[in-house]
DNA sequence: CACGAAAACATTCAAATCATTCATTTTAAG
DNA sequence: CTTAAAATGAATGATTTGAATGTTTTCGTG
């Protein structure tokens, strides 16, 4: 489902001259594909990620394949958790994709979408549903929302060409997909090509997937613990094997509190996404870079 | 293993139109083989030549996907589901999607796709399980496939406009969300405008959904029972609700065994997405002509 | 084998895109 | 403020693309 954009299309949708994006194409700044007869054309997350690099105005988002926006261009991230609160629970599913998609063609990086609107947003809506002013169902239905507006914007990613493979998964019992498919999009913009296996997976077949794929990295989103020294036991057990494949392990999650963490063995711990993603390029760059080096020693730092 | 491919396939991969293709081929930049009455046909290896030498983008990436098919074969319905496995447990995504929406192009019935393919996939998946073929992170690697899938098929109907409301869900404790995402779809086709409150919800909420929204049906997938019989007392209990606001209580899934169905009380039970899609049609046309005759009484069946 | 629907053919034509040039606007430096 | 440099966008004629047309071929089915 790679859509490819005509220079029009894309002049267009940013509200500029066909010439001047042309020539962004041929300097570089646009990478395009040629027709057979010599016809420029643009994929749409290529043009995405122009528009979110360059700070562009999007005038014409239907144009990029993207939902309608609102008009009140709210590229201010302060206030919209409150707002996307209230659109979820009204089951407003084209407001809610208006605050996010809002805020990514404006240049927020997922991550901060996610930490600061998705997240808290649905710890919101737990604080609501504490003091029954919203139902289960509700706060489902809004899960819902979230999860396709978490794949669109996952369609509208580059797809990862030959990064560093991360797998990432819930541990058997925690059925909270939402942050762990968010986790899965921060490491892709990061440069990884980050594969989910799902929520729900035993530790062993864990240790499994390591095994069949020698990933550089395996992260887990841990939102509940049903069983908390099984968790430990589990975790500490699924290290060993990633120790021994040079996998590193990356946690994060509201259920790991300082407690059970001093009682965990892992590579990295997050708290948020951001760290997530500092930590994911870090990585990146390290990774790419060392094998490199080793023929040529230097002194390390 | 020279297999080969009509100029539309061509085209439909490479996102360009048939006429630029075969333009291209009258000017020698793809050669092509002749049938007998003068038709184009292009090699596998020929289209992959010319794909890597113009570094062209693929748009349908079903050339490359499912390089030893024939269109008009893959299209029959009877072995796709073997093939879906396949390339579920082979994490090739493409390949998958490619599948399903060479089906639905073709004008399959989603219920039928769904039936045919996608859940007989997922219970030759569970089989392989069984024997020790298939691991279960692979399981849910296909879950999360199947998923986007979804979501991408859901994406491409036409959004429904102001048709009768149905809203769905699965039970406390049932974490199967395919088959009620599947309804979702399968209702949406039959024009309704069904809403996905999610899984896992408690009777009770549900109770609360169907008060505040009043809507014409109720869905239930049931995949897993944890406990039988506050199933059957919050099942019927939910009846009741529904009944006083004549909503309609249709439940289906795979476990529902006999046993269990002759304790409950429900409006339908729908075995497959096919008598679904037939019931909700059914119910479709009685429910929105039913109010207009009621001033011109008839005799009912 | 014959039939009929779906696919492919050749051709035409309007619309879109190309490379290039040039006037106008914006930016930056003096 | 002036001036030069850089960026923008409109205009040009040539080329490419894709949709539409009516006819012919292919292929599954009876």
């Amino acid at each position: 489902m790679n859509q490819l954009l005509s220079p029009r299309q894309v002049a267009a949708a940013i509200g500029v001259s066909e010439s001047s994006l042309k020539r962004w194409c041929d300097q570089g700044l646009l990478s395009t594909v040629k027709t057979a007869g010599g016809h420029r054309r643009i994929p749409v997350q290529e043009a995405l990620r122009f528009v979110r690099e360059q700070n562009y105005a999007v005038v014409e988002p239907r144009l990029l394949a993207m939902p309608g926006t609102d008009n009140r261009k709210a590229r201010r991230i302060e206030n919209c958790a409150q707002r996307m609160v209230e659109e979820l629970l009204g089951n407003n599913e084209q407001a809610c994709q208006a605050i996010v998609f809002d805020l990514f063609l404006a240049g927020q990086p997922v991550s901060q979408i996610f930490d600061e609107v998705i997240s808290l947003a649905f710890r919101m809506i737990g604080e609501k549903w504490e003091r029954h002013e919203a139902e289960v169902y509700q706060e489902r239905c809004s899960c819902q929302i979230a999860l396709r507006i978490l794949h669109e914007l996952r369609s509208k990613q580059t797809p990862p060409d030959s990064g560093l493979v991360a797998l990432g998964a819930t541990i058997e019992g925690d059925q909270y997909s939402l942050p762990v498919m968010m986790s899965e999009i921060v490491l892709r913009a990061a440069g990884w090509d980050a594969r989910l296996l799902g929520s729900s997976i035993p530790f062993d077949s864990m240790a499994k997937a390591i095994q069949q794929h020698k990933p550089e990295m395996f992260w887990l989103s841990v939102s509940f613990v049903p069983d908390e020294s099984a968790f430990i036991a589990g975790l500490n057990r699924l290290f060993e094997v990633a120790s021994k494949l040079n996998t590193a392990v990356v946690i994060g999650g509201r259920a790991l509190t300082t407690e059970i963490r001093t009682r965990l063995r892992y590579s990295a711990f997050c708290d948020t996404l951001r760290h997530l993603e500092e930590f994911a390029k870090t990585l990146r760059r390290r990774t790419e870079v060392g094998p490199k080096k080793t023929h040529k020693p230097r002194k390390k730092g």
